[in-house]
DNA sequence: CTTTAATTCAAACATGTGTTTTAATCAACT
DNA sequence: AGTTGATTAAAACACATGTTTGAATTAAAG
């Protein structure tokens, strides 16, 4: 039994019970028990709660920003390139695209989304602040860019569209877990029963799985980017 | 000291805790402290903590849910006189404004938003359930007003415009809260600084004072509304 | 091989948390 | 005033939880 291998152990169970329940719902004796290891392995290896949260959330997301910044300045040296300022859309598109690709590159990235969804919604925490410190780079030069592509709009309501963007493409990522609002929401309505009855007569498919997806997500993670930049860049440029 | 009154101040309390630090950082020895009454209150008036978070929500969502309905009715009967389809704006408006405008009805109202933007984030709970309990007449009959404004669209992308909608709605809610991420987005971007920058110099105002409020709020419910109203609209019809 | 360092483990520690119990107090009714 | 029911309060209950401790085990170094 080595380190490594000890702590990944923990950090990925961590990840998928932080992710499912929360910080404060979710117990070291839970995470232990997932990762098989004895409970005074968090505080040896981590030092406490709140380090391994912490140690959770930095070894992804510093990966992810970098491929949101090449992203985002690919798009700006694009715009540079033409003489033209940088469009809305494709500055949407380095905001939501890496996240919902990492989010459907395996189920730890999936946990993994959600649980910054789940950060992003608690109190002010170490944690929260630590995250920010990351994001501050990307979130300057995101700012900074959408003012170059948006010189009209005033200070305050390029920030509040920013920031209903922010908060569209946090709530998307949670759509990660089953628990899910939409879910929910086409099992209440009609229009959810009618999708329903469609696919069970067409696929012979249950008639709950097409249920769990708001989008064929079996070839349509690309789709699904298009569609929220979509939304976004309409509601950006309104 | 008469029942109504322990029950309310036990209500008032919980529901700003609750909304503050969410329900399973929230114990109920705070919650009575706050009240100023014993703890053994909680389970002879309530039965259980579960079930005083089931009654915080519901004293508020009844009638919230009243105005909303009202309000969306409304806009279906007057399309109906005029022989014209409900327009998207409208029925996001009916979507918005009764949520924003109660959140700004008082301190109370406030954190009861925020505590429902909480609760629709944990897992999978009683209290959730019940909470789409209350929300199910509204779901339905929103979803198939827009379909009717928005006949061309396909289920499944109406759904997700839809989701999407809620997503942002959700967020914009829990500005209530001043651990905001707007607030922390401002203040780490140079157009946060440049507007903390123009507010010293024109109104006199401690530098502070600005960094904390996405829009003037002081007169602008209305404004956020119509904001918000804006980008879902262009969201929803892009 | 021996020694040192790292890691694991079970138990203990210090405290917390929702719930229950029971007696005292208060309120309402006759 | 006495009786009954409602409410409050403090203590106890039954566990839970992050952290610490010290011994045993494993790994690394010389």
């Amino acid at each position: 039994m080595n380190r490594v291998g000890t702590q990944k152990k923990i950090l990925d169970a961590a990840e998928k019970l932080l992710a499912h329940n929360g910080y404060h719902a979710t117990t070291l004796r839970a995470i232990t028990a997932e990762a098989g290891v004895n409970v005074a392995a968090v505080n040896y290896h981590f030092g406490s709660k709140e380090a391994l949260l912490d140690n959770v959330i930095e070894r992804r997301i510093v990966p992810l920003n970098s491929a949101r910044m090449e992203m985002l300045e690919s798009v700006r040296a694009d715009a540079l390139t033409r003489g033209r300022r940088p469009s809305v859309r494709d500055l949407m598109h380095a905001f939501v695209a890496p996240t919902i690709s990492f989010r459907d590159s395996g189920k730890g990235a999936r946990n993994f989304i959600a649980l910054v969804g789940r950060t992003l919604g608690e109190p002010p925490s170490a944690v929260q602040h630590s995250f920010f410190r990351f994001m501050e780079p990307f979130i300057k030069l995101m700012l900074g860019s959408l003012k170059e592509a948006l010189p009209e709009l005033s200070d305050d309501l390029l920030l509040l569209r920013f920031h209903l963007s922010v908060g569209m493409l946090v709530y998307t990522i949670r759509m990660a877990d089953e628990s899910d609002i939409l879910g929910q929401t086409r099992a209440l309505s009609d229009i959810g029963n009618k999708t329903i009855g469609k696919s069970k007569g067409g696929s012979g498919v249950g008639s709950k799985a097409p249920a769990k997806r708001p989008v064929d997500t079996a070839n349509t993670t690309e789709k699904l980017v298009d569609e929220v930049v979509n939304f976004m860049t309409a509601g950006m440029e309104a």
